[in-house]
DNA sequence: CGCCCACGGGTTGTATACAAGTGCACAACG
DNA sequence: CGTTGTGCACTTGTATACAACCCGTGGGCG
């Protein structure tokens, strides 16, 4: 995420714009699916819907479209971006490119209390292995604490575009079939190697963590994938 | 009109938006320098200059704005993001992982005619040896010649943003002192990795290649850092 | 003399009005 | 019955009007 402090000791509790709650809202239903992919979206039917105007609400579709997760359609207007298996290699490729690349700084940059943070992440994630949400949760929170030892915020902010689109994808095979492996294993590798100070390992092993989590979601998008144009 | 049963997949006749033609000339000139970084932008003033009214101005603004390019100003407004050597170093990390990505996944779909027009193209570079001008738009052939054969659209999209942000740097260091060695044997390398079908070793020499120049620009930085009158 | 408050200029965010272009349906005609 | 022409409804893109908010300034007051 982008520099967050939430508690701002200036003067600027700047009033939240809508369009960015607008964008926050068509974003996470997009990727959860609510909003189908290939549907058509029209912006009067859509802020009439939401209760702003056109205006907030065109800010938010551009938003979108510049992160790929709307399409625009010959004719002119947008559509929920279609999902297909050849785009789900493809995004996961550049995850976990970027993931590396956090990881390699976040070794080059990392405390020893950075380290011991990691581990007992991964501890805990032993400790609760079989409950997949709070695997998740433990996981991302992993993955949040490499992005902030870090400290790239342009890695991180297009990490954020790809991370959605995976998410598209990640939700979609869940929903299918819910079979999240333990990556325990392969957390405490990164973490590992991050102690030890080994960026390229680090890089690696984070590259080879996102891969094998790609390899799962597609296999179960094949598995019951019945026909793909 | 005429018989039209369906949309044609030809040449669709999408209407060129203003607000487009303002963000491509807005985004040239902050990559070119021609706005300055720090420069405070205001809504009213470059809807005037630019003859166009605020509405298509905002949207060019908020998506320069979620490129980085800008910056939005706690008050409110936004500026053009400023330049630091801490950051020039951050893309180009990622630059180098994106460009290695493409060069990967370009090994493993590149036909003997791709190939052969890399090397040709390289073999342009060292005919050319020493006129910049022409080394330069001959690379960027090159990583357009990569871009294409790796057909990967996410990571195109992303680098393109990235590529931004390591134009910034790059021409102001080149404002400074024009010292573009020639990188004809690093792209030699890429070619013939990619000629022998090794996806891993071309990656490597893309990312090496690309953390070469990066290096180069951020001496050439440094340098005009330490000499300004 | 210093501090506080009110006010005005200016800026952003939002809503609405208007113009232009496109696909579709329906009806008329060969 | 198939084809074609026209009108309409809908959509997007742009411009403008209005409200909320912020900072700076100047006068009034302690």
């Amino acid at each position: 995420m982008t520099t967050q402090p939430q508690v701002r000791p200036g003067p600027a509790p700047r009033r939240q714009s809508g369009a960015r709650a607008v964008y926050e809202l068509l974003r996470e239903r997009i990727i959860a699916g609510t909003l189908a992919p290939g549907e058509r979206l029209t912006e009067p039917l859509l802020s009439g819907s939401l209760g702003v105007s056109r205006t907030p609400l065109r800010e938010a579709l551009r938003l979108l479209q510049a992160e790929g997760l709307v399409d625009e359609l010959p004719t002119g207007g947008v559509r929920v971006a279609p999902l297909n298996l050849a785009d789900a290699r493809r995004v996961s490729a550049v995850r976990a490119r970027l993931e590396g690349l956090l990881t390699a700084e976040a070794c080059e940059r990392a405390t020893p209390e950075d380290v011991a943070r990691l581990h007992r992440l991964v501890d805990l994630m032993a400790a609760v292995r079989g409950h997949e949400e709070e695997v998740l949760r433990l996981g991302a929170q992993f993955h949040g604490e490499i992005e902030r030892m870090a400290d790239n915020a342009w890695c991180s902010a297009l990490l954020r575009q790809i991370r959605g689109h995976v998410d598209r994808y990640r939700l979609l095979a869940a929903r299918r079939r819910a079979g999240t492996t333990d990556h325990v294993d392969e957390h405490r590798a990164v973490a590992g190697a991050i102690g030890r100070g080994d960026p390229a390992a680090a890089e690696a092993a984070m590259r080879a963590h996102i891969e094998r989590s790609a390899e799962m979601t597609e296999q179960a998008l094949t598995d019951q994938t019945s026909t793909t144009p």
